[in-house]
DNA sequence: CTTGCTACTCACCGGCTGGTGACAGATTGG
DNA sequence: CCAATCTGTCACCAGCCGGTGAGTAGCAAG
């Protein structure tokens, strides 16, 4: 069965494309690392593979395992990059409103999160990812982004006192599960337990809804 | 290996199993699935396949096709229940409790989707399922689990009236979403945005800070 | 018994997966 | 100059996947 299996060789079938391969390490390192992000924010984490990363990279396999030591050390290597999330994405002043007290910075934070997360396909893949597997590589890249998350909070608060009484870290574990799952669940269906979420206007309810919420529990 | 062509029969060689292994129809299209719910709520969506629900149940994947016509039949076969979760998981009375305001029952509402939702597995497979996978066998289930819990929701209304200026069906959506998001993230890794969700006591403080955004936004 | 239907099993296919060993070409060092 | 090393390519493996065609066991009616 095996015998009959002409190989056909398909050399560099563009000529026009001279693809100047050049032999550099640094280049087909981040070739790999940025085919994988990309790879894994247009397809998401089910067919994301040694394969299709290869595939993505236009380069062989065996490379990522040289390099990334296999699929998990690319993925620690992607998750090296989510320590600085919310610090690239976010602005960390407060864009020149006056922030006076914790409920108007909880407002504020949410609603960058929101946008954050809606404009960053990558991030919500990665969040769908942590709810569906629960390997230690999923694992890893869920306990960095969740310390970021905290920490970015934490420095956000600044001097600003929590109001008493209340058990802030898990209100904000509650709100901020709220946006990640409203976001998630509008990416892939342009809608949530019944709400539309897919013209601006609609996403301008969900914001008002929000900061609703938010101002009830913290004035 | 396959030289040896005599095909071993073994008809219940193991006479602590029955293996009653009756023909019916019926009986076997029961067992593929309930082992296909089984096997969804154990490994999740990852590794749910044709060959694994077959293996899970004992027959051939052949029965599968012709039962149900694939595995897209099977999961609609296995969506069909979904209209009456929370009929069949959550009391459909107030428990003796005077509901006189929405606030009352929202409050409600919402620690008993939170416990019916952490009490069962396939459920919480099925929400990670909606927002990690666009195909369209589980754009309907998450249409129908949708359309379930929102009329759940209206049903459980009656004629209380809601507060006046306020979106609720937004409000509500994000109360679901923070419900769903953060008992998932429990489910896989016993905590949520820097919440552990592992004791009891834990779950006490989220339901109390549940609670209280609840009646934040509805008083 | 034979015929015919139903429930069920099996063998096989092509295709893709992760993973490995061997090899070719370029670059560098002695 | 040759030799070692680095970068990249390829062929090949076992294993699982979804899917299908063909065949087998059981049962009931004629």
């Amino acid at each position: 069965m095996p015998s009959a299996n002409a190989v056909v060789r398909k050399p560099a079938e563009t000529p026009d494309a001279p693809e100047k391969r050049v032999r550099n390490r640094a280049n087909t390192e981040q070739a790999i690392l940025s085919a994988a992000k990309r790879l894994l924010a247009e397809e998401g984490f089910q067919n994301f593979g040694i394969n299709a990363v290869a595939r993505g990279a236009g380069c062989d396999k065996q490379l990522i395992y040289r390099y990334y030591g296999g699929l998990d050390g690319l993925v620690e290597a992607i998750g090296t990059d989510l320590g600085s999330w919310v610090k690239d994405r976010i602005p960390d002043d407060t864009g020149g409103m006056f922030l006076l007290t914790y409920g108007d910075l909880m407002e504020r934070l949410a609603l960058l999160f929101l946008e954050a997360l809606r404009a960053d396909p990558l991030m919500r893949r990665i969040v769908a990812w942590e709810v569906s597997d629960n390997s230690e590589q999923v694992r890893r890249l869920s306990e960095a982004r969740s310390k970021a998350l905290v920490g970015w909070l934490e420095r956000m608060r600044g001097s600003l006192t929590p109001p008493k009484g209340i058990d802030t870290v898990a209100v904000n574990a509650f709100i901020f599960s709220a946006i990640q799952h409203l976001v998630l669940s509008a990416a892939v269906g342009d809608q949530c337990a019944g709400l539309a979420l897919k013209t601006p206007k609609d996403w301008e309810k969900a914001a008002i809804a929000l900061k609703r919420i938010v101002r009830g529990v913290y004035g």
